[in-house]
RNA sequence: UCCAGCGUAGCUCAAUCGGCAGAGCGGGUGGCUGUUAACCACUAGGUUGUAGGUUCAAGUCCUACCGCUGGAGCCA
């Protein structure tokens, strides 16, 4: 056995023979040869088998070898014009680790609920390989972005006390015989870390118990959320759009070769530059009227109404100053027209609609307390979050990005279940 | 929770007006020295989601249930 190496790097050992540990994707055979697609998790790689060039039980096993048998191989790296990846594999010894029975998927087309059945396998298929490649670019870029701009990570909890704001969508546990809920957002506790570190942000799972049977829904989704002192809406839009944009420009620069494995039309993502479109509420119902939708002033806008707003530009758009009755109670209302909250929405184009939710947060401890009493929340709950505006309370802001979305519309998705490794839907919970 | 559509081989799907259950892929056997979801030949594989009903006859029509898919509301 020659020197184990990745299939990435094979590039650097041309003319020498190397070895390969991973797993049979593709099989092909013609005569006295056998092509087998080999890869390692790095790459992919065609292996040329020939029967007069190996030992008799070399050629058997490469006869036999079943799809995603585990296989260590052996050869001379060989550059091939013919290849997609520029070189293959010239073997001389080709061992069997695991033959593998009966692998479920197949070369052809499956059906949605078996695959979600073996999504354990799937995550395997190149195609569900580039999807997971990106979120992961995408997460990285993400943290590259605050940790580059003086944010802390302020690690939120995930179990909380008393519901925040109603228990119809929390997912309840049992907490040593008190109940306890699965948090739904750690931005209470964001802001508790932006009065300590100035600028900070959280990133974890978050649950909905919401019964929703749609593309755009998980129970349990990845939010990433900064939240920043002495920030206005303004500064806060600003934020929002600078980090959209890096995500995006991180992933066209570092996973070209997954993003032409999912067969994702770029020039789309080329376009979406600074500085996005920023537009009032009222803007935006316009456009619904002008678009001939039926929508009533003062509402929020659904699915179809998103679609029709962002259809409008080829780029991420932000929507602010939403009407207060419809937001939440921690949001800081516009002083020159308290109708209105210091609220803002991005959706994204294509219509892949709300990836973040953000406002300046109401830091006046009279009017807080005021909207947690109108709202019928408990007060002894929010205790600690009213401290924050009783202990040097300053205006800020922040807002939450829900990464399943924003993987589903960078990729060009059909459904954000495949945005997550392993999802967790209203009907799914397996594998 | 509500609305709509779909359940046939391991998988993806056919089956005309209610009249013999059939293809591809995958599996097995054999062939081929450059294959790219390789190809060619042969082969095994079925309680048509479950229960009941109508009919000479049901995969097909009716009722209920179960499961899945998409959507609404709500949201990231």
């Amino acid at each position: 056995m020659s020197k184990v190496v990745k299939i990435a790097e094979i590039s650097n050992y041309a003319g020498e023979e190397v070895t390969i540990e991973g797993w049979l994707y593709n099989k092909r055979s013609s005569g006295k040869l056998r092509f087998l697609l080999v890869r390692d998790g790095s790459e992919t790689i065609q292996c040329v088998v020939f029967k007069n060039s190996v030992s008799e039980e070399s050629f058997m096993d490469a006869d036999k070898v079943t799809q995603e048998s585990s296989v260590r191989v052996t050869g001379v790296v060989a550059e091939d014009k013919r290849s997609p990846l520029g070189y293959e594999l010239q073997i001389n010894t080709f061992e069997i680790i695991q033959l593998a029975h009966d692998y479920p998927i197949t070369k052809k087309e499956h059906g949605t609920d078996f695959l979600m059945d073996h999504r354990h396998l799937w995550l395997r298929s190149s195609q569900q390989y580039a999807i997971i490649r990106i979120r992961h670019e995408i997460i990285r870029s993400a943290r590259e972005f605050f940790d580059d701009r003086g944010f802390t990570l302020v690690d939120t909890p995930i179990f909380t006390p008393n519901a925040a704001e109603g228990t119809s969508t929390l997912f309840e546990t049992d907490y040593f015989g008190e109940n306890a809920y699965l948090t739904q957002s750690g931005q209470l506790y964001a802001e508790a870390g932006a009065m300590a570190f100035g600028k900070a942000y959280c990133f974890g799972p978050t649950f909905r118990a919401e019964k929703s049977k749609t593309r755009r829904h998980l129970t349990e989704f990845w939010m990433i959320e900064p939240e920043v002192a002495f920030f206005d809406l303004n500064d806060d839009m600003i934020l929002a759009e600078e980090f959209v944009s890096h995500m995006v420009q991180s992933v066209i620069k570092n996973k070209q070769k997954e993003l032409q494995a999912i067969e994702r039309d770029t020039q789309k993502l080329e376009l979406v530059k600074l500085p996005f479109p920023k537009i009032h509420y009222n803007e935006a119902v316009d456009i619904l009227k002008k678009n001939n939708i039926d929508f009533k002033d003062g509402d929020d806008f659904g699915g179809t109404d998103e679609t029709v707003i962002s259809d409008q530009f080829e780029k991420p758009v932000i929507i602010h100053h939403y009407p207060a009755a419809i937001k939440a109670f921690y949001m800081k209302r516009d002083e020159q027209n308290p109708e209105y909250a210091l609220a803002m929405d991005m959706l994204a184009p294509e219509g892949y609609g709300e990836i973040i939710g953000g406002s300046q947060r109401e830091d006046d401890y009279d009017t807080l307390l005021g909207r947690i009493k109108e709202h019928n929340l408990s007060e002894e709950a929010f205790k600690w979050y009213l401290d924050l505006r009783k202990y040097g309370s300053v205006p800020h802001s922040g807002f939450g990005l829900g990464i399943e979305r924003t993987v589903s519309w960078i990729c060009g998705l059909k459904h954000v279940r495949e945005t997550i490794p392993f999802p967790r839907l209203m009907q799914r919970i397996y594998p």
